[in-house]
DNA sequence: AAGTCGATATCGCCA
DNA sequence: TGGCGATGTCGACTT
């Protein structure tokens, strides 16, 4: 191995036989490379679950922060995988590639066991820079505290995050007739779990104040489901639609 | 192009040109493989939100069900990514490789612009198999209706997703004082929103059958956080500890 | 197509 | 480290 292979930016092998494919892997993992391997193999997973993968073919990825994913021809989400911060090992085992994630709290493993590798890759590179998103539920904080006017006239905000017993209230503010408010962001469209949301703080805060009078609870989103609506009909919360700033 | 690389399992180029990385992206997606793309590239997404994320090294995979993944060196889910059943596109523009992934309800466009490609490889393959995966609520939900001793002596199960105004409840019965009990299955330990979500099937069935009796709710569980126990108290609600089956 | 809820959810924040 | 809630959540299932 010569030293220019340590500075090149991808290392790849065909069809490599088990022991130079093991060596990509470590190579890669010591010098901080995402390492992927295509082949067929199955997959052994234990921990929170348990679950097992007959042979076919998969996309491995090894991550340098301790993430592996194993990926299938279908689907957004890996077949499985294991979370950033776990160990990876790759060893031949009676002639074929093993490749093993191990994690502690929770004690979880995850073991792709190769009958046949195609292709195996390192790849080192630099990505310093960080996703810009717009259109969160901060974004729609934002919104509402600069123009509290956009939840209803006369609305002043008094605090965000406030805590109450059963959890920290989006925004708490009070109305024209000085009553206190809770608000409720969601950045889409809402069904029934977060109407119970709003409750349980509603609930809580009039525990809290053990005021006489009563708690208005807001919900604001862009649009509510039927079963949604009428949950807030009959807790008597609010609904305000609002969405998020688009940029 | 001859036919023998069509019936190649794998096709791969190091720092092709902008043009030869795209016919290889163009043909692997026509021939149903995974293709993935190592690179230095912006990435720009519009749809349910905003982004834009700077240059960088990053893998992108396009799979043939039309999802696609952004993954940077760090965590386990992508960057940027677009859901299976969007249309894929490669080209050159203005001489560098630009990948898009497009769809509709709703609208979403994700592009990716490579100032630099270090890797192309199509990969095809079979997968018949399916995950066998053991220890979900549903698991949970088998091992009560065929012990529900285990739930408490005497509870008799009447049926499973009974419906409510609410949503449907995992697990409907009665006691053996002929009370009825919901019951709220979770297969891992438990916060607020499960005493919540339990609370308003109970409500809903109480006014459902407006009956005089109350109504039993049992949320069962590994374990709840203190918090969730104090809103089970307060809403005389009860718990039991119990797990899913863990083979 | 929309509603509802589970998930080995993951992720980030905060005590 | 655990609790808590957001997520461009995704995915499966039902209507």
């Amino acid at each position: 191995m010569s030293d220019s292979a340590y500075e090149q930016r991808t290392e790849t092998l065909q069809n490599p036989t088990p022991a130079a494919a093991r060596d990509v892997i470590v190579r890669g993992i010591d010098r901080g490379a995402i390492v992927t391997v295509y082949g067929r193999c199955t997959v052994d997973y234990d921990g929170r679950a348990t679950s097992f993968l007959a042979a076919g073919d998969r996309h491995v990825m090894l991550k340098p922060d301790g993430a592996a994913l194993v990926h299938t021809d279908e689907g957004q989400q890996p077949v499985n995988w294991q979370p950033p911060g776990c160990d990876h090992e790759a060893f031949c085992d009676d002639g074929t590639l093993v490749i093993e994630s191990l994690r502690s709290t929770p004690d979880e493993r995850l073991r792709v066991r190769f009958g046949e590798v195609l292709q195996v890759s390192a790849f080192s590179g630099s990505d310093e820079t960080e996703l810009a998103l717009v259109g969160t539920e901060e974004d729609l904080r934002r919104r509402i505290l600069e123009e509290p006017a956009l939840l209803e006239a006369g609305f002043t905000p008094l605090a965000t995050e406030r805590d109450t017993p059963a959890g920290a209230v989006d925004i708490y503010g009070e109305d024209d007739a000085g009553r206190a408010v809770v608000v409720e962001l969601k950045r889409r469209r809402v069904g029934p779990d977060a109407v119970s949301q709003l409750r349980r703080y509603v609930d809580a805060l009039e525990r809290d104040l053990h005021a006489d009078a009563a708690v208005r609870g807001i919900l604001v989103a862009p649009s509510v489901t039927d079963r949604a609506g009428r949950l807030l009909s009959e807790h008597g919360l609010e609904f305000v639609a609002l969405e998020p700033p688009a940029e």
